[in-house]
DNA sequence: CCAATCAATACCTGATGCGTATCAATCATG
DNA sequence: CATGATTGATACGCATCAGGTATTGATTGG
């Protein structure tokens, strides 16, 4: 069997009538007339009764007509949707996103992405930083949001946001009622920061600034998460440099301060160089968009 | 684009082998590798990712797989259903009954034939004997069961059922307790019998078993249906010779009584000749079972 | 560096679908 | 009742296209 042979017979049970069925497809009677003659041989069931003036479906050829019918629209949709699929409009797309991102770039960037694309399947999962490259390589994730990083070979890396760091203080600190507040001012205040291979280039960023200014930070405790220092902090057990959207916590011992002349800190998006998801190039073109 | 390419595409998606999936496909490699660069042309979309060495399928290239085999699926089913369409085998049946047959003959007839065809949806409609010519000749019902009557051209009529006639009494009658009753004790009682036109061949058995045991009988009232006339028995109207299965109607007032002699009255199918419902022939064939 | 594997390409042949012309059957109309 | 019109089926020729064989090009593994 033929999806032709469906078409044609489509049209005929439609018209009910040979000539005008081939006009509909554009061809001549004659073929038409074989074609059903072919399909019905096929089939092995009588699809019309016809007679030398009339034609008219069977009982099988009634119901043949509705499948034909319901057959060659679902092929119409498999074609559109799989285009659908190519063009990354179908489908799903795993995103793999650090805490840093979610207080930042993660909620317009999905809210742009998910307006042009509302039919894909977005997965969105928390990770550590560390499990990233991991996810990424392996193929468990297709894209993810985060601070810049050492990245292995077959990883790309594009910034699609940043923001300045501030000070975060205890809410009872001195410095934290001090008005013009100044990277120096924090020098000699113990520290809360991260180990540089959590994050290096942020991790670079915050000691270089402090260097910059004249100073080497005190480094008190370590911890992996930006919210942890920040939660650290309104406990009293230092101070830190942490980038500004953090600021949305809203802990009630932490305050944070602007600073000015602090560096920016970029997030950015990462995905395997091999990852043929048409869904990721849809997520980057929107995440470049979004920085415009 | 044509179902021999679904074909060939699902083939090469279940393999991912260019020679196998041809091997599978009883062709040789070469027209399989044209066929499906000719899909990918058609529906501009890359489905296999190939290198000369392995052949994987894309994100669109695995949707469409799934799509391709409901589709192909579905063609097998079409054309399945079809061929069981016209065996009869699916489809609907409308069976207009009178009352009397809904008593007799009706009720192991559809049994037998729904066994023998549980996927045919069966509509039963009980009717009035004077509408049955209508309903077959306008289409609106399939088959009828019911007395042999005046049959116009066009409609088929076949016996599947006969049974005798009884005498019934009203309960209180002296003949109600007389052993060994004939037909001629009827003579002289008060009959209630029904118009020739209702069922002409039943009529003409009911007043030519009378006169074949000598007497014409009294006609008290006429009613249509064989069970108005067992009720006004039972209320003590007149008497009457019913077909037998009239007593499973288990009156309190009205009594059967079996009378040797009596003629075999017949019931049977009836049917437009023009009508092509495969389900039609199935049911007159399971009948004709029956009968044997 | 060579042999093996695998998909793509070139070229040919046979099958098949389409178009034109025609036939057979039925219906409408004078 | 006869004739023309309508409609579906058939005959035949031609163009297209699918499949087969032979071959190429690319990659991999020993």
């Amino acid at each position: 069997m033929d999806l032709r042979q469906l078409r044609y017979f489509v049209a005929l049970a439609d018209t009910l009538h040979f000539g005008r069925a081939a006009a509909l497809l554009h061809i001549s009677q004659p073929p038409l007339s074989r074609q059903i003659a072919a399909l019905e041989e096929e089939l092995g069931v009588l699809l019309f009764k016809r007679t030398s003036r009339q034609v008219e479906l069977t009982a099988a050829g009634s119901h043949f007509h509705d499948q034909a019918r319901r057959i060659l629209a679902s092929v119409d949709t498999a074609v559109r949707s799989t285009q659908a699929t190519e063009r990354g409009e179908r489908g799903a797309l795993r995103v793999a996103f650090t805490m840093a991102a979610a207080w930042s770039v993660l909620p317009p960037l999905i809210r742009r992405y998910g307006d042009q694309f509302p039919a894909v399947d977005l997965q969105l999962a928390e990770v550590l930083p560390r499990e990233l490259n991991d996810l990424l390589i392996s193929g468990q994730a297709d894209v993810g949001i985060a601070f810049p990083w050492q990245r292995p070979p077959g990883l790309e890396y594009r910034g699609v946001f940043a923001e300045p760091l501030c000070a975060v203080l205890p809410a009872d600190h001195a410095l934290a009622a001090k008005a013009d507040l100044t990277v120096g001012d924090l020098a000699g205040e113990p520290f809360i920061t991260f180990p540089a291979a959590t994050a290096p280039a942020l991790h670079e960023l915050v000691i270089g600034c402090c260097r910059a200014h004249g100073f080497e930070p005190r480094i008190r405790l370590e911890t992996h998460l930006q919210q942890t220092i920040v939660n650290l902090v309104g406990e009293g057990l230092g101070v830190s440099l942490v980038p500004q959207s953090l600021g949305k916590m809203q802990l009630p011992n932490a305050v944070f301060r602007p600073v000015p002349g602090t560096p920016q800190v970029e997030q950015g998006l990462i995905w395997a160089a091999g990852n043929d998801n048409p869904c990721l190039a849809g997520f980057l073109a929107a995440a470049q968009a979004f920085v415009a």
